[in-house]
DNA sequence: GTTCATTACGGATTCCGTAAGGATG
DNA sequence: CATCCTTACGGAATCCGTAATGAAC
C-alpha cells in the first residue's frame, strides 16, 4: 500500500469516478492511476471501484469505506507536513479562508490589515463563494477555515467557533415614508417590495422565520448576494433593502436611510468552521483570535481537542459575543 | 513522504531509538531505516531525531507531533487491511487478545471453546501479561482487545466496556478457624498471614482499599500473580488466599474450603480494552458478544463511535452486568 | 464516433541490501 | 573495542509516461 494509491481513489471518488479527468486534475497520467488503483485493490485482494465494462460506475461499500479512511490518512500526511512547516518557521505559511462577499467586504478588512502587518511572512488567500461552497471547501480541506452565518453546521466534520452576532438594517432612500414611523413593525415592512440576500446567504433564513412566524408573506422583488448590490437598486427606489448592518457606511451611504431593524429579525451569529483534523499552524490562532478576540488560543486548541460540537457549545456558552 | 518512512520513524521511537535493534525487529537492514529517515527529515525540512553525533538520542518535539501522527495513519493503514479482509471474507481471519492468568484460565476457556467452533476460520491468538503489558500491548495495536481488572484505564487512546463483577473468596485448609467463624470480618482475616495477587493484578487493589480503610494492616506473606500458585501455598498452610471467587473449583480444589468475602472487598468489574481507532472485524464483535452477552454489536459499536470514556460509560450505565 | 479505461513497453527513479567508514562511550 | 549510525555502491523492483487496444455510450 502506498500513500500514492490511497491519493489515487480518493481524487477518482472525488472526481464523479472519471479517472482521466482525475489525471488532468492531478497533472499526471491516466494510465498511471488506473494501473495503482488497480495495484492497490490486487493487494487488498477486493475490487474498490464497480466497473462496468472499462468505466468505474460506482464504489464497493468496503471501497467506500476504504477512501473515506484513506481521506483522513491523506489529511494527516498533510497535517505532518504543517508540523514540520511550523517549527521550521513558525511565522511564515499560507492561510487560506474561503468566506461569503458580506464577510469579505465589511468584517475582515480590518482584522486582515492587522493580521498582514503582524504576520508579513504569511500570504493569505481569501476564496469567496456561496455558504454551502465555502463549507464543502474547508470540509475537503481545499481552505484552513471558513467563515459564515449559514451552513456550516450541515457538515459533520467541521466544528464551528461562534465569532459575533450581527443585526439587520432596513435601507431606505431619504424621506421614505417608513422613516417617519417611530416603530417600524414586520407587517409595516412586508407592504413593501423587498431587496435582500439571495437564500442561504448571509442569514436569509432568519429573515424568512421572522416573516413566516407573523404569517406575513411579503413580496421579495429582488435577492442578491451582496449588499452593494442591494444598495443600488434601493437607491433606484425598487423596495426597501434589508441587509446586515454592518453592511451600512453613513459615509459611503449617505443618502440612503439605515432603519434598525435588529428587534424585527433578531439576531444571528457569524462563526468560523474548521475541519476537526487539521493541524493549526499559530499564525492560523492568531488570525482567529483577531476576528475574534473571545476565541483564545487556548480555547479555540481546547475545541479542536473536543472535536464534539455539544461539547463545544458548552465550552464557549458563556462567552459574551461581541456585537457588530 | 512514503508510508514505508512513517513507519521506519515509528518503529524506531517505539525501539529506544535504536535504529540497528529497529532493523532487526522489522527485518530489514539498518542502513536502509536511516536513509529513509533522513529522506523523510530532508522533505519536512527539520530534524525528528535529535543526534548526538551519529546517535539518536532524543527526539525533537515536532519529530514526537510527527511520529505520533505517523502512528495513526499507520493504524488507519491497518484498518483498510482490515477492512479489505472482513468483505473479502468476514468470518475468517485473526482475533488476539491479550489477558491475564486469571482471566485465561478462568474466565475465558468457556467462551473461547464456542467462539472457536462458531468461527472455526479465524485463528486465536492469546497473549498473557501483566495488567500493563496487556494495556501497552493494545494501545499499541499488537493485539485487538485487552481484558482485564486494572491498568487500562491509564491509556487514553483506549476505550473501556464492562464485562461482568466478580468478587473474591478466602481459601484455606479445610478444618482451618476462619471456617468455624459464621461471620468473617476483615479484622478476623487480617490476624492471619495472608496470600494473595501480586500489587496491580486482578483486582489486588480494592482488596488493599478494604483493609486500609478499617486501618488494618495484614501482614501479606506472598504474593503470587496467579490462583494455581496462591492455591499451592495454601496447601502448604503457609496462609489464608485471597483469591478470585471464579478461581475455586469446587472438583480440583476440594480439599481447600473457600469463604465468601464479597462482603468484605466488594466487587471488581473486568473490562474490554479496545483502541479507539480500530476497525472491529464482525467475529471481534461476536467474540465480545459472548464474552459478554450485553456488550451487542449495536451497543460496542456505538462506544466506538463516541471515543470518550465518559460518553461511553453514560451509555452503559444502566446495564445490568453479570456477575461471575 | 467519441469518451474512457486497460494493456504493453521502455526509461528513469527509487529502494534495499552489502560493505566500508567514522563517531561514541 | 564494542556499539551504533552514516556513506558508498550496485542490483532489483517500482513508477510513470507514451502509444496502442478495446469496451461503453
Amino acid at each position: 500500500m502506498k500513500l500514492q494509491q490511497l491519493r489515487y481513489i480518493w481524487e477518482v471518488s472525488k472526481n464523479n469516478l472519471n479517472v482521466s479527468a482525475t489525471a488532468e486534475a492531478i497533472y499526471t497520467s491516466q494510465p498511471g492511476i488506473s494501473k495503482q488503483i488497480r495495484i492497490l485493490e490486487d493487494e487488498l485482494g477486493i475490487p474498490i471501484f464497480i466497473r462496468n465494462g472499462k468505466h468505474l460506475v460506482d464504489m464497493t461499500p468496503a471501497g467506500k469505506k476504504i477512501v473515506e479512511l484513506a481521506g483522513h490518512i491523506l489529511m494527516q500526511t498533510d497535517n505532518i507536513k504543517s508540523i514540520a512547516r511550523e517549527y521550521c518557521d513558525e511565522n511564515s505559511g499560507t492561510l487560506s479562508i474561503a468566506t461569503t462577499h458580506t464577510q469579505a467586504r465589511y468584517a475582515l478588512p480590518t482584522v486582515i490589515k492587522t493580521f498582514m502587518s503582524e504576520m508579513a511572512d504569511v500570504s493569505l488567500d481569501i476564496q469567496q463563494g456561496t455558504p454551502v461552497q465555502i463549507s464543502e471547501m474547508v470540509s475537503h480541506g481545499a481552505v484552513d477555515l471558513a467563515i459564515a452565518t449559514e451552513a456550516i453546521e450541515l457538515y459533520d466534520n467541521l466544528i464551528m467557533l461562534p465569532c459575533y452576532s450581527w443585526d439587520r438594517c432596513l435601507l431606505v432612500p431619504k424621506g421614505h415614508e417608513l422613516t417617519k414611523l417611530s416603530d417600524v413593525t414586520l407587517a409595516d415592512v412586508s407592504s413593501y417590495p423587498l431587496i435582500t440576500y439571495v437564500f442561504g446567504f448571509t442569514g436569509r433564513s432568519k429573515l424568512d422565520e421572522a416573516f413566516q412566524s407573523e404569517n406575513l408573506k411579503p413580496e421579495v422583488a429582488l435577492t442578491a448576494v451582496d449588499a452593494d448590490v442591494i444598495k443600488t437598486y434601493v437607491r433606484l427606489g425598487l423596495g426597501v433593502g434589508i441587509v446586515a448592518r454592518m453592511a451600512y457606511d453613513e459615509e459611503a451611504d449617505g443618502d440612503l436611510v439605515a432603519i434598525n431593524a435588529g428587534h424585527l429579525f433578531g439576531k444571528s451569529i457569524t462563526r468560523i468552521g474548521i475541519r476537526k483534523d487539521t493541524f493549526l499552524r499559530s499564525y492560523m490562532y492568531e488570525f482567529i483570535r483577531l476576528f475574534a478576540p473571545h476565541l483564545s488560543k487556548e480555547i479555540v486548541s481546547k475545541a479542536m481537542e473536543l472535536k464534539d460540537q455539544l461539547l463545544i457549545d458548552e465550552l464557549v456558552k458563556d462567552i459574551q459575543l461581541p456585537h457588530f
